[in-house]
Parts: structure tokens; sequence; C-alpha cells
DNA sequence: GTCTATACCCCGATAGAC
DNA sequence: GTCTATCGGGGTATAGAC
């Protein structure tokens, strides 16, 4: 049916403009101040239409929120292709670039890192799209591993993870291992680090923050045994 | 006059108990759904009696924030203070305070470490109480120094702070110094830790969470220079 | 200082006509 | 699918009587 395929199409396409326009007001008023009135009046329709599209404003959330790990998860996975095969840079690189998508949209970052939106439970839709940034720095250490350059500290303190995490993520996965706590830790002050940054937390305190972040990278690295000549000059980094 | 002293009690403790129910309904609805109406209603007054008491909501918030920040602080000072003299003890002590705090008042840790309440700034009588923690982080460092335990590795990567910032707190001072920068590093990190388990982002992937927590708490000393002995039985942490 | 009353906003969600 | 109208709440803040 031709008929029910176009509609199917403009029924996407106005899906996906609900969706750009809560994304704008997300930017202005925060994720608790989305409301699908003010996204309804700005379209120009009533706020009851809205309805048909997302059956409710958590599902507008939710679907944010996917997005906005998606788009995350993805900077990193071009940054990682984009770079040279030495794993430092492959490293930087990918921190680099959720560092600036992080400020470029500090208010979806705080979406999805931030406070919890009281009243909202995030559905499991959203871990396959969570869980995408850290594959990509979990990537970058298992070829570490595969080609030697990295090694597996064993300190016989692994067992804090979920049981079968490490073999799911190509990690060591002895009682002896550290490297999954230890990305587990790098994976986490990456993210604090950041969202420190986007909200204002560094004020009065880090000044040259692009080379604060850069710097930060090389020392996170080495706790998951990326160690790596000194980059030549951590300014020159965007 | 002894009328207005008691007039000034008076008014002191209704203060008091507004901020008192107002932090109550914060870990109930979060920053966003705290109302004056909502505690008016609470203590029985009319809505437009508060305002004799807060002059505005963000009034009201500056209050929780304020002492949030000071709870915070206090329970690390504490912990530091209730510590023996060995430096990793004091260290572990004061970490454990903190995220010991944030995991009891979930919605008060998010309103000073979380997304920024929007539409709200937070005025500079904040910032006194926002140093709090991070001073007992860098006194302990600052005692690690003078008796010899620890020393700046220098790197030449200090000049990323505020100028000035490093002599405040008492840490080497010179362009080639780097415990500043890691200093920071550290307590956005274990912000950021605590940040993680109290939001649940470690769901599914972290499982033994106290455990986790002293390790990494550890980890942090090191990169600091505060090396020392693993301690004896990483499970017997609280 | 406290009250009632009010002005003037906002929201999510649904009913029912077209 | 879209509309108007409505239900049933919520909020900040102020005016003016007591």
């Amino acid at each position: 049916m031709t008929a029910s395929g176009v509609r199917a199409r403009v029924r996407a396409e106005l899906t996906k403009e609900i969706a750009d326009v809560a994304r704008r007001h997300l930017a202005e008023s925060g994720a608790v101040g989305l409301s699908l009135r003010a996204v309804a009046r700005e379209l120009g329709m009533a706020s009851s239409a809205v309805y048909r599209y997302f059956p409710s404003r958590d599902d507008l959330l939710t679907t944010l929120i996917i997005d906005a790990y998606d788009a995350i998860g993805a900077a990193a996975e071009a940054a990682d292709r984009a770079a040279g095969p030495a794993l430092m840079d492959r490293w930087r690189a990918a921190c680099a670039a959720v560092r600036d998508w992080a400020l470029a949209n500090p208010h979806e970052w705080g979406l999805v890192y931030g406070s919890p939106v009281p009243g909202y439970a995030a559905p499991q839709t959203t871990v396959a799209s969570a869980a995408r940034l850290p594959l990509v720095l979990v990537g970058v250490l298992r070829d570490g591993l595969a080609d030697g350059t990295v090694t597996d500290p064993g300190e016989g303190t692994d067992t804090v993870l979920r049981a079968g995490l490490d073999t799911e993520l190509g990690l060591p996965e002895s009682a002896d291992a550290s490297l999954g706590s230890r990305a587990v830790l790098v994976w986490s002050s990456l993210i604090g680090s950041i969202t420190f940054e986007v909200f204002g937390q560094f004020t009065n305190t880090v000044e040259d923050r692009d080379r604060y972040f850069a710097i930060t990278t090389d020392r996170l690295a080495a706790i998951v045994g990326l160690d790596a000549e000194p980059r030549r000059d951590p300014m020159s980094r965007k």
C-alpha cells in the first residue's frame, strides 16, 4: 500500500520533528522543564495531538536519553576509527570527542549523566546505547592486550564486577585480574571530569581546561596500563 | 531588648523548621520539585507567610545547598580527625565518610554535585562551604609533603590551575609541579565515582560496591603519591 | 507576622466532535 | 489524526485585612 507507506513516512518525520524541538527545549530549560505542551505550542499543534506520537512525557524523555547516549557513543566511535593505529592516539581521540560533545551539548549531557529526573525510571531499552561509550574505551584496551602493549597487573581485586562482565568485555577474567575494575575507575573518572567541567565545578579552580583534560586523559590511560611516551605538546590539543 | 531577643529566637527556629521540612521534601521530589507552597502546607501555614523567612524559592535553595556542602565537609573533617595519624588511614576515612553521606542523602548529593537547577545560579556565598571537602583532602596531602612521605613528581604541567591556587592550598607552586593538577583529578574522580554509584550508573556493572570503592580510593591516593602498603583486608571496610 | 484572596502562570492527560 | 474543551492538579508571588 503506497498510501500507508506515505502515511508512515509523514508520521516518522513528524515524530522526528517533535523530538528535535524537544531537544532544543531541553537545552534551554533542562530535563525537568521539558513539557509536551510547550513542544506542541512551538510546532503549532494542539498538545493533545502530540500524544499520537509519544504516549507520554516519559516516552519522549526516553527517546531523548537514547539519542544522547547514541550521539556520545557515535562520537567516540568515530574519533576512535579516525585516529591512527597507535593506542594512545585512539584513546586521546575518543576521550576528547566525548568531552567536545559534552561541552557542545551540556543539557543533554546532564540528561544522561546528571541527576536522575524525579519520577522517571529509565527503561531497559537505554542500556545498549549507554554501553557504546564504555565499549569504545574497552576496545582500545582489548587491542592493547592482544598485541602485548597492555598487561593486566593482577592484584586479586576484580571480583567486584558483575560475574561474567570481564568475559563479555574481552578482558582477563581470573579472580586475580584487576583490569576490569581499573577500567571502571577510568570510565567513571572520565565522565566525572567532564561533568565537573560542564556543570561549572571547575570555576575558580581549573583555568586551562583544555590542557587539564589532556593531562588527565593521559593519567587515566596510565591506570589501565596504556602508558605512552609523553605527548609532544599538550597545548596543541583542540 | 528582651522582647526582640525572643522574637529573633522564634524567628530563627521557624526558619530552621522551614529548611528542615524543605530538606525532607527535597529527598522525595528532588531539587526542582521543591516548592514553597508544599513546605507551607506541611507546616500548616499560609504559603505567603513563608516569604517572611525566605524571600524567594531560590533563597531557600541556596540555604539547602550551603547546608549540604557543610554537612559533606563536616563529615570528611570529622572522619579525618577521628582517624589515626597514618596518612592513608586519614585518606581512607575521609573518602569513606563522604561516600557514606552521599548514599544516605542521595538527593542532597544531587543538589550539589548533580545537574545544575535550571534558572538557578548559585551565589558566591556557597563557595566557602563547597571548599571544605577538597580542603580536607589537600590537608592530608600537605601533611605528607611536610613529613616527606609525599613528593611532587614534577612534570611541568601545573600551570593549568588558577594562578595562586597552589599557594593557597600549601602545595608546591612551581611551573614544574604536578601535585595540584593531580589533586584536582583525584578530587573529581572521587566525586565522580560516588555520583555514579548514587545515580545508579553502576547497575549491572559493579556488584561489590563497598570493595570497589575501597580499591578505588587507594588507587586515587597513589595518583597523588600517597602510596601505602596494601590494606590487609579490603572487605573489612564498612 | 499571619492570614485570605487573588492574579497569572504552568502542567499531563483525556473526551468527543470533526 | 487533529482539533477544542475540559478535568484536576501544580506553581510563584503579591495585595490588603487583621
